[in-house]
DNA sequence: TTGTATGCGTTATCAA
DNA sequence: TTGATAACGCATACAA
């Protein structure tokens, strides 16, 4: 910038009212500086603009499996929409360890993130929360909740209701042993996915049965260790719920190994349309929600809070849609 | 840092210090100083360390679509080696325009990041390449190629290698007319993957028929729209290469609406072995890479030449590997 | 409308 | 081993 205000003629300060479009700047003085600009190849720099003002419009987020087709999508329509507000976007990857969220957390405070977006792997823990606490800056959290934490934004899908409705879907079809294999209950998913169980049963007036209720994990291998589990069962469930896409890759491979076939001999259901689930045959019904929007949304909660500092944190809520295929047939 | 310097007694300086571990300090110095740390709460701020240091332990990441399951595997293998070598990872998506990837990158330097990844949505497009070019920083290229871009390193996989054996495959089982659907030859997989597969014509003395050949996209959309084609041909080809996990998903639609069966009444072939490719019924051959590890190799190049700014751009070559399975079968 | 000067929070140089 | 101080590149209060 020195370099430029020399070759231009003119003081520092009026090439940074020139950058920042100041109102009072003469055309002859935007004209000289731009000149300079484009002869030296300048390009502000940031770092230190961001020392200056306060601000870095950077967005820090903290996603569990980035891997993870869910929230390389939400991932996605976040950077989309904080990009065009101009704010860049710092990834970190918890790999679904509660201490790195924290730790990360606590690296983001340190790079002066002006936001958060976070799907913490644990909403539980509470060294985590306490971390999050201390940052100063808005925050959003995605598909969580945390009681105490009065700074945060949230987006949250209505998986009860999906999960509902799937189960009813199944009752209608005649099944009345339903199994259940299901995220971790220290995530709200988890717990909302079996809530929305739980109501299909005392809504049809059925017990649920807890040996067919698997919750703990997300991966492919934890869907098929415990799909496997439940086709072993002396008197084995006549539908599956498989209640991630990740599980559902897990639990078709079961399914595939114990040579038992979908529709026909087990209904199944899983959650979120990936294309697994579109294109299998038969066709897999689901419990969707636009994953996308959930991005854009989370990371619109988060600018309406940063343009406007007076914004109070709120919750947005994203409906869930029952998509039925194939996969679910009638109980024999 | 002035009020954990004042809480302690002791100068800024010494404060630095300690943060630094310097060598030069006393114990008794030390403690002090982490208790004032610890008591007020102080966390560093890494803008000001930036700004002095004049790096910013930072990486930019430009990727053409975060929500390609592809991409979202690189992107996870980057960042983990990224994050255990101290650095943040500053994603953006180009969304497969050309024009933003100079954007991205000119944003990338006015934040001064240490060191680019990227994966170019166009090879050839000269603004970005120039825009490249002023970046001073250490450079690494995801699966692309540009020439005269001196300071680049590169990971690249071996698709000809694998679309030469995938096509002599189907040629072995008494394919003549096999249909490619790939992506533009702007890009380097395009290029590759259309070398191997001529490759493979002119070793069986077959000529290539470019009517059955269609470049020039990634989407789902466009592998429907290019299945729909090749199967209305009067000649239709018995079978079929989609050169991309989204391209699959459109040529299985497009092969469900015209009830064509995989396998049986048209072989398939694909890349890169997802899901759907796993369990589709039948099991999709594929030419599959291991993604994940091509996100690692990425920054450790970049890696490399940040902690050794004497160290040159490399380019290291990443295998690809056959997946036979029942999708491909004799020819009729 | 433009220029001068100060400070943002660090690190590093130099002197003590 | 420690302390005082300059500088990193910019934005802004204030003076002209």
């Amino acid at each position: 910038m020195k370099e430029v205000a020399r070759r231009a003629g003119v003081a520092l300060s009026s090439v940074s009212r020139v950058l920042n479009d100041h109102p009072d700047v003469s055309d002859a003085m935007r004209a000289k500086v731009i000149a300079a600009i484009k002869e030296l190849g300048y390009q502000p720099n940031l770092v230190a603009s961001s020392l200056r003002r306060g601000s870095t419009k950077t967005v820090g987020f903290v996603v569990a499996d980035i891997s993870n087709p869910l929230f390389a999508d939400i991932t996605w329509g976040a950077e989309r929409r904080l990009n065009r507000a101009g704010y860049s976007m710092v990834l970190t990857n918890s790999e679904g360890d509660p201490a790195r969220d924290e730790k990360m957390v606590r690296l983001l405070r340190r790079r002066r993130v002006d936001g958060l977006i976070i799907s913490l792997a644990d909403e539980t823990r509470k060294e985590t929360i306490a971390e999050l606490k201390h940052l100063e800056v808005p925050i959003v959290l995605i598909d969580r909740e945390v009681g105490d934490l009065a700074s945060a934004s949230a987006v949250l899908a209505d998986h009860a209701e999906g999960m509902r409705r799937a189960t009813e879907l199944l009752f209608d079809l005649g099944h009345r042993r339903i199994g259940l294999i299901g995220p971790s209950e220290s995530t709200r998913p988890g717990r909302e996915r079996l809530a929305g169980f739980k109501a299909a049963h005392s809504s049809r007036r059925v017990g649920v049965d807890w040996d067919l209720v698997k919750l703990g994990g997300l991966s492919p291998a934890f869907g098929e260790a415990m799909a496997h589990e439940l086709l072993n069962l002396k008197d084995p469930p006549s539908a599956l719920i498989s209640a991630g896409n990740l599980l559902l890759v897990g639990t078709l491979r079961a399914l595939h190994r114990a040579r038992v076939s979908v529709g026909s001999e087990i209904s199944l259901v899983s959650c979120d349309d990936v294309p697994l689930a579109e294109l299998y045959n038969p066709p897999i019904t689901v419990v969707d929600r636009n994953t996308v929007e959930m991005g854009e949304i989370a990371a619109g909660l988060l600018l309406e809070r940063l343009e406007d500092p007076e914004a109070k944190p709120r919750v947005a809520t994203v409906p869930t849609r029952l998509i039925v295929r194939a996969s679910t047939a009638a109980a024999r």
